[in-house]
Formats: structure tokens, C-alpha cells, sequence
RNA sequence: GGCGGGUUGCCCGAGCGGCCAAUGGGAGCGGACUGUAAAUCCGCCGGCUCUGCCUUCGAAGGUUCAAAUCCUUCACCCGCCA
């Protein structure tokens, strides 16, 4: 690996701005002349990793792609006890049992960015759980925890700023602890000798670095991810029904693509720059694209093409892309096809009713298929004029459909506003 | 431990016995304009069997024809004094 490539993965990182921080820049920059192990660790805290996690990890496959040895590590062990950083709220304790199945989920999905079995790198997927668990209290206390000490621990400031809203337990006190010596084994099994994280682990990845020092009198370093967020200075990858998961049954495919298709013109650049894999001229060419004829969100739909294949498959991404056009097209959707339409329609979330089952007055079909609240919600988008029925506007709040509506006698599609969809099946 | 202030809808924040499902702002949602953008403008923004009814103003009781508004107790927060 030469040198140069290496100047220019920083250069690159710098470029796309997945930079917050760094310790000493140069010598982590002389330390990449050669392949290096580093690792990038994601706690089952929910069922999937959502947008927020994928930028790190992405930064990880932009490492190894460059040559260095990646290691992905599922906080089995740190996920039971709670990270306090940018947290004003004690978390409460999940369950093992359900922890334990977001590892397996969260592992794979790892799996799926990172390639674990690329020989030249040979990446490493690890679990916390297995180095902490064998680990005494007394061993802990003895062994590791004599190496900290508490006046650095309460300057954090993630520990600081829970003792000013309102405290935090000694096991959330104690998590910097545990990933700290994480980086420790780490370093001691595999050299690992760099963590990333988002910005908000600095802290907790400092701590390691000072562990490592004191034990093995080792040197290693730190880099951190910022904070993703929009022009508008808002957080990223949070829609109003919530985060963008990774997961296809918490997010689908559609909703997916949808989300990148939909993304502020603003923000393009940098969703490309943070996002994408391709490379600086390719990127430059769509943000210019973007510049000269934003109506045509060329960025927007290549973005949404590259990310959706990358998550979801070619396959899944064909389909939803798809979808997208039958349901947004300019022709009548009566016109569509049943296969076109069956393929359309699987995208989106979906009520079934009984062939010889009366049909639900218009309003109770709008509720039912959870595209608006409640009934009184419906009401209001209809007299609104929001609701659509086959992408016709209806307006009357009284109205019922009839099996003549039915889409080759099968689907009602029905939409609140302009974008959010769902069908009704007849079975 | 003593004295005082606070706890309101997703968030901030008015209200301080009836006209309060509760002013205003933000977020969100719908419409118009566009490009399934942004900005802007207009409207909506607890639920239901919807010209009415039901549940909401930290929790539980009480006073009253009537309480978010008054009283009592409890919980949590924030100032000043010890």
C-alpha cells in the first residue's frame, strides 16, 4: 500500500467532511502508510442500525477499501449496561434476552457493509460480550478499574452534564470503563491501533487510548464522526414517523428510497459527500447536475439508487424504484397493469378485507390503513382535500367506496397528501 | 431543616372560578405554487356514534351549580436562608 493512497484517505475523509475530530493528525497519518487494525463499535440499542450508524460504518468500509483491517464490534457486553453520552436520561436496562437478539441482527447487518471475508484485509466482526463476560468484579476492579480515575471520569462530559440533569447510576458511570477496555483487548489481540465513532464517543474512545497507554505503554489513536445534520440545522435521517432503519421489515425498501428521492436539493451535497462511495469527480459531477437542473434531482435518484442497492439488494431496489414511478406516474393508475400494480402495491403498508366483507365507509378505510390517526384525522384530511382514492381527490367525508373502485377488481389504493400511500387488498 | 417559586397538549409557553379542548410560538399535517424539493402564502393540529358527547392542564382527595384556575395531602424540580 503507498503512501500516497493512504494521505488520501484522510484528504478524502477531510473532503467529505467525516472529520470531528482526530487525535495527533500527522502521526495517525504516518501510521496509515502501512495497513492498520482499527474498529468501530455499535450497541444493540434497538432492533436495526439506522441512518445515524451507517455513516460510521461506511467510514469503516472507506478503510478498508483503502487497505486497512477493519474490525466491527457489536457491544454485546456495553449494550447491557447503557452509554450515557448525549443522553440526559438514565436508559433503562433492556432485557439480555432481546439484546442478545439485536446483536444477531445488528451483526448481520455489519455483515452486509463490511466484507468480513476479504482476505487481503481480513476484517474481523467481534463481540464485546465475549472478552467482558469471563471477566470478575473483582478482576475488573483489580485490573482495569485501578487505571481510572474518577475526578477524569466525572470531567467527561457525558458524565458532567447527566450530574447536572439529574444524576446517573453507577452502571452507566461505568460504561466509558468498559469501552475503554475494549480498545484495551482490542490492541492487545489484534494491534488495533485506531477507533472511530460518532463525535459523541470521543469521549469514551479517549478513555481507551489513556487505558492502553498506562497498561501496555502502547500508542493509538482516535477519530471521530461528526454529527449529521441538515441545512436547516435539524437532525438527520429522522422523518416524522421516525428514524430511517436499516432493516426492511422497521423501514421498507419503498419508504427507503423514498427518503433519499425527497431529500432537500440543500442537502444533496453533502448527503453525497457523506453517503456515497463514489469518488470525488463522480460526486462533483452530480452536485453540478443537481446545480443546473434541480428539477430533474438526478443527484437525488442516483443517491437513493446507490444507497438502496447497497442496503436493500439490485433487486429490492429495482422494485421500489419502480413502485415509485407506477404510483407517481403521470398516467391514471387504473391503467396500470395487475402485475405492475401487485408489484406496486407490495411496497406499501397494506389492510386486507374479506371478499364478501361490506366495504368500510372512505373515512374508516383512511383510519384502518393507517395513513392518517384517527377518524377525526381522516375527516380533517378529507375536508382538507388531501385524501385521494385511486389518485383521485375525494372530498366528500360520507363517501364509500363500491367494488367497482377495486383496481382489477383487487387493490383501492389510497393516499393522505402527496406522498404517503397505502393499499387496500381484497382477499 | 426554614421561606418562596414552579409542574399545562409533541416541545416552549400563556391562562389563575364560568365565554377553556384551553392565547401565542415551534414542530407536524393538508392545500396552493413547484420538481414526489426549498422558500412563501392559506388552512388544520385530543378522541368519538361529531350542530352533541367523552377524556385532558404533575398525582390523589375536597369546596362549588361550575375548577387548569380555590383548599388539603403526596411526588418531582428550581431559587433564597440554615
Amino acid at each position: 500500500m503507498s503512501s500516497s493512497k493512504n494521505q488520501s484517505l484522510i484528504a478524502d475523509l477531510q473532503w467529505r467532511g467525516l472529520i470531528a475530530q482526530t487525535t495527533d493528525l500527522k502521526a495517525l497519518e504516518q501510521a496509515m502508510a502501512k495497513p492498520i487494525t482499527l474498529y468501530l463499535g455499535v450497541d444493540p440499542t434497538a432492533p436495526s442500525m439506522h441512518l445515524g450508524n451507517l455513516v460510521v460504518c461506511l467510514v469503516l468500509r472507506r478503510f478498508q477499501l483503502a487497505g486497512h483491517k477493519p474490525i466491527g464490534l457489536v457491544g454485546g457486553a456495553t449494550g447491557l449496561v447503557g452509554d450515557p453520552s448525549g443522553r440526559n436520561e438514565e436508559r433503562s436496562l433492556n432485557d439480555e434476552s432481546i439484546v442478545l437478539d439485536w446483536v444477531s441482527r445488528i451483526r448481520k447487518q455489519l455483515e452486509q457493509i463490511i466484507d468480513f471475508k476479504d482476505k487481503s484485509t481480513g476484517a474481523v466482526l467481534a463481540n464485546n460480550l465475549d472478552w467482558t463476560k469471563p471477566v470478575t468484579a473483582l478482576e475488573f476492579l483489580r485490573d482495569i478499574g485501578k487505571h481510572f480515575s474518577v475526578n477524569q471520569m466525572l470531567a467527561r462530559d457525558s458524565v458532567a452534564s447527566r450530574l447536572e440533569s439529574g444524576g446517573i447510576s453507577y452502571t452507566e458511570f461505568s460504561y466509558q470503563v468498559l469501552q475503554a477496555f475494549d480498545y484495551l483487548e482490542l490492541f492487545r489481540r489484534n494491534n488495533c491501533t485506531l477507533q472511530i465513532g460518532g463525535s459523541d464517543q470521543w469521549g469514551n474512545i479517549v478513555a481507551g487510548l489513556d487505558l492502553i497507554r498506562r497498561v501496555e505503554g502502547g500508542s493509538a489513536h482516535a477519530l471521530t464522526v461528526p454529527l449529521l445534520t441538515k441545512s436547516d440545522g435539524s437532525k438527520f435521517g429522522k422523518t416524522a414517523t421516525g428514524a430511517i432503519w436499516l432493516d426492511p421489515a422497521m423501514t421498507s425498501p419503498y419508504e427507503f428510497f423514498q427518503f433519499w428521492l425527497n431529500c432537500d436539493d440543500a442537502d444533496i451535497p453533502k448527503l453525497l459527500k457523506v453517503f456515497s462511495m463514489r469518488d470525488t469527480n463522480q460526486i462533483e459531477q452530480l452536485i453540478e447536475s443537481t446545480q443546473k437542473d434541480p428539477g430533474a434531482r438526478v443527484a437525488h435518484r442516483e443517491l437513493a439508487r446507490e444507497m438502496t442497492i447497497m442496503i436493500h439488494g439490485q433487486r429490492a431496489c429495482d422494485m421500489a424504484e419502480a413502485a415509485g414511478k407506477a404510483l407517481f406516474g403521470q398516467g391514471d393508475i387504473a391503467e396500470l397493469d395487475l402485475d405492475t400494480l401487485d408489484s406496486a402495491l407490495s411496497q406499501l403498508p397494506r389492510v386486507e378485507m374479506g371478499k364478501n366483507q361490506p366495504i368500510p365507509p372512505w373515512v374508516d378505510l383512511l383510519a384502518a390503513s393507517g395513513v392518517v390517526d384517527s377518524k377525526s384525522a381522516a375527516r380533517r384530511i378529507v375536508k382538507e382535500g388531501g385524501g385521494y382514492l385511486n389518485n383521485v381527490k375525494v372530498l366528500t367525508e360520507d363517501f364509500t367506496p363500491e367494488k367497482s373502485d377495486f383496481l382489477h377488481g383487487k387493490y383501492l389504493l389510497l393516499r393522505k397528501g402527496k406522498r404517503d400511500l397505502a393499499a387496500v387488498v381484497l382477499i
